[in-house]
DNA sequence: ATACGTTCCATTGTCATACT
DNA sequence: AGTATGACAATGGAACGTAT
């Protein structure tokens, strides 16, 4: 690429061009990772018990709090997983699918097994603005994988040289706190349209039986209000009707010269 | 020709193990 | 200790076979 012009205030590093006050920093240079294991299945032993055991599967929770498996002291110290701290980075490694360059970030101390690594928080990065660096970078970390196609994976000695733009510890927070910021005003709007939701669910329930009508067809003529027959579906409307969907659709049939026909359903 | 159930196969995630 | 890879299980969808 030829030269282009840097902002005033910019330079031009390795990874683009950044703030002249941030530097770039390889994850390695400011913590460390290590992946996990996965004690022997075959030994019921292990399993139980109250070490929370996370598989790569549950990255895809992001906030980990709390995951479903759990192994035995014993299970603990006869594989090599190991506990992570809570505010970890927890990385999917392998997979063909979605889970390799998958991030989360542990709540709780945790083991995991082998397809996951954790990146260890320090008093030197944010881990919340960490996490935002790499789960932004999704598809350049799937690139990263070794291997040729699909079973091609991270390790770690690839995490450790990860570069990233590396500002102040006061400005990744601030930067993370204005990230979850969005990120909180996103739930917020999750959980009004899973409300939402549920209000049409129950809206449905009552137009589509004609348990409650709608204003001008609720009353006959004379302003009585239209009773309610008992039918196979249970009570609907007295002026409403039962009738299979074959027979609506024989009426709507259009006639086609190849014989085919659709229903539009308005 | 259609409806339905079954089988096959590709994808993905996981575990075990050999290798460095 | 860390990594690569063979093996396998779970899953879902496509393809196929059969009865009507």
């Amino acid at each position: 690429m030829s030269k282009q012009t840097i902002p005033a205030g910019y330079k031009q590093t390795e990874i683009g061009v950044i703030p002249e006050d941030w530097n770039v920093k390889k994850i390695g240079e400011f913590t460390d990772c290590t992946a996990g294991g996965t004690p022997s299945t075959s030994i019921s032993s292990y399993w139980g018990g109250n070490n929370p055991w996370m598989s790569s599967g549950e990255l895809h929770l992001k906030r980990v709090f709390d995951v479903s498996e759990r192994i035995t002291n014993e299970g603990l110290s006869n594989s090599s997983t190991k506990y992570v701290p809570s505010e970890s980075v927890l990385m999917g490694l392998a997979g063909q699918g979605k889970t390799r360059g998958t991030v989360a970030i542990s709540k709780i101390d945790l083991c995991t097994n082998q397809s996951i690594a954790a990146i260890f928080p320090s008093s030197k990065h944010s881990t919340e603005y960490l996490f935002y660096n790499l789960d932004y970078r999704y598809e350049e970390l799937r690139s990263l994988s070794t291997g040729d196609g699909g079973r091609g994976g991270l390790n770690l000695k690839i995490i450790r040289s990860l570069s990233l733009p590396y500002p102040s510890l006061e400005e990744q927070t601030t930067i993370a706190n204005a990230l979850s910021d969005v990120d909180g005003l996103l739930a917020e709007l999750e959980k009004l349209i899973v409300k939402k939701q549920a209000i049409k669910t129950a809206t449905m329930q009552q137009l589509l039986t004609g348990k409650t009508r709608l204003p001008q067809f609720a009353h006959h003529p004379d302003g009585t209000k239209k009773a309610q027959k008992q039918t196979e579906l249970g009570p609907i409307p007295e002026d409403w009707k039962v009738k299979t969907v074959y027979e609506l659709a024989e009426n709507q049939k259009p006639q086609f010269d190849d014989g085919d026909w659709i229903v539009v359903v308005k």
